[in-house]
DNA sequence: AATGATATGGGAGGAAAGCTCAGGTAACAC
DNA sequence: GTGTTACCTGAGCTTTCCTCCCATATCATT
């Protein structure tokens, strides 16, 4: 349903504002006011916790206020406590998603990527992630949010994932360059978007396929950037594949 | 008895979405009246070309009622005379996104396909969808919505886009069994199935990208799906390279 | 030009979701 | 135990947007 936010009156008689340093950074906007007790923040993480088991099962739309308090077996109220808005629930949400993802990026790309085969560097990477989806069925869901939105809690699902990719290629990107120095960066970069781009539209389709083919699928995702990325990557001795140079 | 749907299509005798010179058999859900002079079909056009540009401009959500008919410059009761609500709007839309796609891939793949290199053929397909993507911005924002969402008339774009996925893969798969006869079924369309998912999700970047960007990522689009499906579809020893009589 | 059929526009009604608030309970510090 | 602060609750207020209605305007046909 189209859910617009009102301006939200945010005439709180006091609001125990900025007050005085803040080492928070992003999250400041996130929360109307951060949990300080064990209590807050295990209900924070149950609120976080209905949302994507709502959001799995019915979509972004069917995740209200009222619905994710429901399913925390909690009241709205309790929501409002701690988040400014509905959205800021998604918000959060998509925040842990991208913290974990960052981790296994952080995993994934070795330093020593020089002695494996191309072979074993894929598999490192896309294996981790293909997990990934299994453990969070609603991660898709919450970063399918499109681009625009003039609101500003509504796209920060999307800048999130956009953020989260943009951060990926430029992992390939250096990964790549260090294969294969000799790849032009243009092309390098090109050949690094096309690949995270691949990845994640294989990977959001094999968590739609049914059991019995998630394996032959990821089977064939390697395959598939392998032979794409074969010729760029460890290209035939004394070829580079572009147009200068050919020798 | 919202949007008909007919699942698969396999064959390339049916055709069975909408077209006009059916009187009211599926489109009588979409529709709360047709139009009945030239006055109202144009105003039904305005309408869904209205809610097109909003929804490129702004995404799904913003495409209220009032919205759209602001946009059309129009009024609200003018939508209802003819759409039973918002969503069948957008239902309208997505059908009439999927009649010209249809018409697309009716076109793009040929009867003749032996004779033409796999390189031809790819092109062939890919290029025309390019230029459907660069021509309706809207389209991809239509079809991004989730497939759950229990409402009928909601669910409808997804639907479509699931029958319109599944018809484009029978079409490939076909495809790829009549260039190479020996392929397991199941690969193949395993093959077909990725083919699909890839050439999606680049043409979706793609349709994002700078301006500069889009024929490079066109060009690398197509050096992927053929180092892909060379060694699926023109396998190099032992092959039957036929185009007609195989033995 | 008359007259019925069709189309238009704007506002009322109402449902659904967002959000608040006053009044309560739990936790913790002393 | 007492005081203070953090947290919880849920009925209800507000907002948004869908949908209906109907007076008025336009068309189409005789």
């Amino acid at each position: 349903m189209p859910v617009k936010i009102t301006a939200a009156p945010t005439t709180p008689a006091d609001t125990d504002l900025p007050s005085s340093d803040e080492p928070k950074a992003h999250q400041d906007g996130a929360f109307r006011r951060r949990p300080r007790q064990s209590r807050g923040h295990s209900r924070v993480e149950l609120l976080l916790d209905a949302a994507a088991d709502v959001i799995a099962d019915s979509g972004l739309d069917a995740a209200t206020a009222e619905a994710i308090a429901l399913r925390a077996k909690t009241a709205k109220g309790s929501l409002y406590q701690f988040f400014p808005n509905r959205d800021a629930v998604v918000a959060a949400l998509a925040l842990r998603y991208a913290d974990e993802m960052r981790q296994i990026h952080e995993k994934a790309f070795p330093m020593d990527s020089q002695g494996l085969a191309l072979e074993r560097l894929i598999d490192r990477i896309v294996k981790p992630l293909a997990d990934f989806h299994d453990r969070n069925p609603a991660f898709r869901r919450v970063f399918a949010t499109v681009e625009s939105s003039a609101d500003d809690m509504r796209a920060a699902p999307a800048r999130l994932r956009a953020q989260l990719f943009e951060s990926f290629v430029d992992r390939l990107d250096v990964l790549f360059a260090s294969r294969n120095p000799r790849l032009p960066a243009r092309e390098r970069r090109r050949a690094a978007l096309i690949s995270a781009t691949v990845g994640q539209a294989v990977l959001a389709r094999r968590s739609r396929a049914s059991a019995a083919e998630k394996k032959p699928l990821l089977a064939e995702l390697r395959r598939l950037l392998l032979t794409y990325l074969k010729p760029l990557l460890d290209p035939p001795v004394g070829t580079i594949r572009t147009s200068r140079a050919p020798r």
